[in-house]
DNA sequence: TTGTATGCGTTATCAA
DNA sequence: TTGATAACGCATACAA
């Protein structure tokens, strides 16, 4: 087994001090030629590498961004994910990831865990619960500390810090107003509860169009899922009881059910029933019809995220001038598809 | 802004020692009860938490384990994933991943940035270009410096350590027995290039059901698709010129878009052409008609994985005895849906 | 009961 | 041109 090498072993190895050949090994001007071809010869033989973890306590920073998000085994912050981790590895970060699976106490956790000097900054959405709970003492005392934090997609005004978002109000205003360029008058909301932001921000943007249409928002056309839509009673109800003509999902797997709902009482989509889903997953490009989706671009607001943070970090001297936060909102876009598109 | 407290801070507030302050916060019984009580205290009020890094430099662990995945949109490695997450959280450890987009280069580089200290040990699958190469120096370098190393799925007998895999050649010739089960005779596999091993092992399940059950193998209903299928043309004449009333695909999204061209060339699915998948994930739930499917149970997978790794990283002083491998095999089941069950 | 010294691996300052 | 020393934050063997 070959053991990693040390700064210490090439010394004693060599017979110089470690400093000597810590600078021998940065090519440094004060060495001479002839130790440092020594030096580096050995180093490169026995391969060595500076240890990351020494390098971090001297330096204190890191080089490791912690990111949380509420769950992996989803589309879409796995695509943020894939944003950051791309940005963050191409300027030498690693990424650290903990689920928070919506609980509250798991992002604290978490968060503590990694705030004590694993990571140089933050990326982060929220969890429901802790939106639910309005608590957000653990971003305060993170950035308190003077940790980057950046927020994305799940966000909340109580904390000053850097985010990146969708502009959800008005995709959903954009995605309704497309409806109704269709022709469609009665066009019915799927949604979660409304604590997730998002969801709020797109039931907003909903209303705004019909009312900028003319078109008298009707509450029974609005049907409120809980988050995992396990039990159908409610869709079936509210299929069975409720005329509509379209409809829009703040996600993609509602959006599906739905369409797997209409199948049942014999609705055709996109003839008697249109339909536009959130989320451009891949669920909406292989479904039958291929569903309309409104791509949130996960990846562009990863990389925004890591490129926010990482700016941040590595200005960090400035810790005495006032902060300046800003928020960066990513353009969503319709991708237009069968479920409202009949020639398709 | 707080600043992180420090050890020296609180010794040099309270006017003691480092190792009085050190040992006071681990309760040692050394020190007397007031000089504890104030130090407690006070460690308290200024929200004292050691420094990750410092311990991991003191004791060469670092609770961090490096996870290595070809690529994170994608639903079977997110769910193992999340397996390895939960798990290793469970046992204090955190997950720094990497993602090496299929690339043997990326692969490389981010092995070696972990393996300098940054982790204790890694997970990974392997990316198709390594597959292809062939080339293990990398995971032979790490496993030589004793890194301890676990490798799931994308597995290879090129590099002794543990392993988690599914039983991929029984589980195809399972799912094969069943189409044949249901009355099927023509039963074609739809795989990708044979250098990833699980589509190699997943087709040579299939070739020992249809030998076993006395159905000839024609190499024509074999369908090798690139990896990322983008363009049709392939499938599209696999479609038209081959008769076969069966399809077994070694991925969800091959089998949905398989199940697209039947529906395309008027094929009832499942009458005229059952369809099984692997991967039992979103798209087989929500997929017209659902589609059976192979559930090759990821997240346990991930767990199984964390396990036997964070177990060899803690029992690490027999670095001297003559260590075990293990190759631990998860049986995938099959998930019977509307692709092959024709009441539903 | 408390404090001193040393080490983990590295870098930087200063002295030789 | 090279080396000794201190420091990053913590833990611990050993002294006092």
């Amino acid at each position: 087994m070959k053991r990693k090498i040390t700064l210490k072993h090439i010394a004693r190895e060599l017979d110089v001090s470690i400093s000597t050949v810590s600078k021998a090994l940065k090519n440094s001007e004060e060495i001479g030629r002839d130790t440092k071809d020594k030096i580096q010869a050995f180093a490169k033989l026995y391969n060595y590498r500076p240890n990351n973890i020494a390098i971090s306590l001297k330096n204190k920073r890191t080089k490791n961004i912690g990111v949380i998000i509420p769950d992996i085994v989803h589309h879409f912050f796995t695509t943020v994910f894939r944003g950051i981790e791309h940005y963050a590895n191409a300027r030498g970060y690693n990424v650290i990831v903990c689920v928070s699976d919506e609980s509250f106490d798991k992002e604290v956790i978490n968060m503590e865990m990694l705030a004590n000097g694993s990571i140089d900054g933050f990326i982060m959405a929220l969890s429901a619960e802790t939106q639910l709970k309005n608590d957000y003492n653990h971003l305060k005392e993170v950035t308190e500390q003077g940790i980057p934090l950046v927020l994305f997609d799940r966000v909340t005004d109580e904390i000053q810090c850097d985010k990146v978002i969708i502009n959800d109000e008005e995709a959903a205003y954009r995605a309704v107003e497309n409806l109704i360029e269709l022709g469609r008058k009665k066009i019915a909301l799927v949604t979660t509860e409304n604590y997730l932001n998002v969801s709020a921000k797109r039931a907003e943007g909903y209303r705004r169009a019909l009312k900028d249409n003319n078109i008298s928002f009707d509450e029974n056309l609005v049907l409120q899922l809980p988050y995992q839509m396990e039990e159908e009673s409610m869709s079936e109800a509210f299929f069975k009881n409720q005329k509509f003509d379209a409809l829009l999902c703040v996600n993609e797997i509602f959006a599906v059910k739905c369409m797997g709902l209409a199948r049942k009482y014999n609705k055709r989509v996109p003839q008697d029933m249109a339909c536009i889903g959130f989320t451009d997953g891949i669920l909406s490009k292989y479904s039958t019809p291929s569903l309309t989706s409104v791509d949130q671009h996960g990846e562009l607001m990863g990389e925004t995220a890591a490129q926010m943070l990482i700016d941040k970090i590595e200005s960090d001297h400035g810790e005495n001038d006032e902060e300046q936060f800003e928020t960066k909102i990513i353009s969503a876009t319709l991708i237009e598809r069968g479920s409202t598109l009949s020639n398709s």
